[in-house]
DNA sequence: CACACACATTGACAATCATCGATATAGCCG
DNA sequence: CGGCTATATCGATGATTGTCAATGTGTGTG
């Protein structure tokens, strides 16, 4: 295939494509930052996680309060808020014993400012 | 653990929880539904396939322009796109040989909505 | 100090996934 | 009809992931 002239526009290096539009597309690396935070809420419990933290008393929850809810471990959660945490979602702040996590302002118009400028 | 009555405000049905404010958060259906949508954005390919449609002439794509920019074999090119297709993202339009995959009108849209009605 | 509690980390395991090679389907052209 | 081309599907395989039990860490309390 893609000899010499054919009639599809086949391009000849591989990077820069075949659309004379705005954006070049993504790059690798940019792409790859991308999805980062799109694996993060791949998961139903994590969505769920995000959810009810938003959705709590002065925008905070600590653990305890979530593994009933999810019906999930507590291992479990910690692993998933430690993802969201990475992922620039969630803020964890600890006080005491009780480690408090919260939405990290703008993180979620960050996110879909990532999926509008595709 | 939940033994009976602890300090913490241990919801006894695990379903409705203890947020007092705007929604009861989301239920596991509606958080596996929109999970879906987003495991199929949890990925750096899928991401360059559909900057590379959105920003191709006319709005389409056909598979034999998606595999060399993204240097993949053209079965996993057609596999990442179906999964982008079942997630409604993209449309399929088979015209002679080829296949043209095409964003649905308000997808990028409604994903955002999927993130900002947490 | 000793104990209890809230949370994090580790190790293991089953399930899902991304990728590839091989093959199947189907439209076009000689 | 017979080959060629574009795409889809299948089977296998290595990598990633979600979950749990067990354990570690640090903080408050008797």
């Amino acid at each position: 295939m893609n000899s010499a002239e054919t009639l599809e526009p086949t391009a000849v290096d591989a990077e820069v494509c075949c659309e004379p539009s705005g954006q070049p597309s993504l790059d690798d690396y940019e792409a790859q930052l991308r999805a980062s935070v799109f694996k993060a809420l791949a998961d139903p419990n994590r969505l769920r996680l995000l959810s009810i933290v938003k959705g709590s008393e002065g925008g905070e929850a600590c653990v305890c309060d979530l593994t009933q809810p999810l019906n999930l471990g507590q291992p479990t959660v910690s692993h998933h808020l430690r993802i969201l945490v990475d992922a620039g979602l969630l803020h964890r702040e600890k006080r005491g014993t009780w480690a408090y996590y919260s939405l990290v302002p703008g993180a979620i118009e960050r996110t879909t400012g990532l999926l509008a400028s595709l």
